[in-house]
DNA sequence: GATGCTATTGAGTGTGCGACCAATAAGCAA
DNA sequence: TTGCTTATTGGTCGCACACTCAATAGCATC
């Protein structure tokens, strides 16, 4: 009978195992910070000794870089899909709006900043920093150029008008867990109005267009 | 003859000595990070031991709350003199963009995001950096109604304005670190941008400003 | 110059961390 | 069933950390 503790040995393949770590290592990494990321932590989430996650990732700095790659690609491929048959631009700049401007998109905040200031002390975990910023950047920029291929956006130059809105993103975000009791909607909505601005659209456009999403979630 | 070690004890007024330690762990703070407040650093910076740094601060969080209060309040005093004698809400205005987007100021958005990630853990320093963003946007307002009584600014309320200008810093300082080679000046400029835009004054006026500082330095 | 207050030290405790490695056993193949 | 490969364990090491406290010594006061 077993108890409260694993007693049998459960013995994976080495890619299904360590895709296990980084998943856990993620999900940690999302809910309580980068720096929970401990071998002993992992081991306890994943009910195995902390020696086995020293196994597959020698060094705990490869496993923060890759929790937090894991986690930002996810989330990413969540606000922005690679691939949109469905839905207009219009409609999926709408939905990434509502969802990087509401409470659940705290988490997503956090572990930005948490990262922003760990690459300070870790190289590693600098550069997947870095392809990340890129990956996000070029994901809007694709969805803004789309936009102005059918004649729904305006703009000179859809990557700089890309990085203005993460600008304002991350700056808002910045002020996540902070008690900002009462702050004006002319702050809240500042991404939207940025982004209604510098792409020629009418005030008011992105947020009505977030009522039909290309995905019933 | 004191070698290397020093030999003899210094002791000075428990004010002294609190006011050296506040300093000394705010120097570390901005040049090597909040977790970098370690008792054992900051006696080693002012050459005591340990023990001392606990007699003064018997909990570590409160030192560590107490150095960032410090630092971003006077890097706030450097930025938006709370007293402005001289100079003109436009110049002082103009002087503080150009402080907060050089390279000067990477230390200072490093504090920031530091201490906004390590309020997840603190709660001292959580209220402590609370503090310290009403300060900012206080002090900012004020210069930005001190321009709209004068006439040189043009805002229904500076409040909600000073926060817009601060968010897009806090946004723009989200990136120091990363190696962002190739920045658009539509990027960099943004801050400035976005107070000509919000305080009605023409595309410039900003920059050229800030030839003429109030105080040489 | 002697005295008393207290700022400062030195030594020690317990915790949690990453890293390392020989021993073990799971599960596949023969 | 047997044997072998190797995923997994258990144990250990050294380090850095915050925190505690009795002992020490600087220095103001008399």
């Amino acid at each position: 009978m077993p108890s409260s503790v694993q007693r049998k040995r459960i013995r994976k393949s080495p890619a299904d195992r360590r895709a296990e770590i980084v998943e856990a290592a993620a999900a940690v990494a999302l809910t309580e910070g980068l720096e929970c990321l401990t071998l002993r932590r992992i081991a306890e989430q994943l009910a195995v000794r902390p020696g086995l996650i020293s196994h597959y990732f020698p060094a705990v700095e490869d496993l923060v870089a890759e929790a937090f790659g894991s986690a930002a690609g996810s989330e990413l491929d969540r606000l922005i899909p690679a691939e949109r048959p469905d839905g207009t631009p219009t409609e999926h700049l709408a939905r990434f709006f509502a969802h990087a401007t509401g409470e659940a998109y705290d988490n997503i905040s956090r572990l930005w900043i948490n990262a922003r200031h760990l690459r300070r002390y870790r190289p590693v975990l600098r550069d997947r920093v870095g392809v990340q910023e890129t990956a996000w950047r070029e994901r809007l920029a694709d969805l803004l150029r789309a936009g102005v291929e059918r004649g729904e956006f305006r703009t000179d130059d859809p990557d700089v008008t890309a990085m203005q809105i993460l600008v304002v993103i991350d700056g808002l975000g910045a002020y996540t867990g902070a008690d900002i009791g009462n702050c004006p909607p002319e702050v809240t909505l500042m991404a939207v109005t940025t982004a209604e601005r510098e792409l020629g659209l009418a005030s008011g456009t992105l947020t009505r267009a977030a009522g039909r999403p290309t995905t019933p979630n």
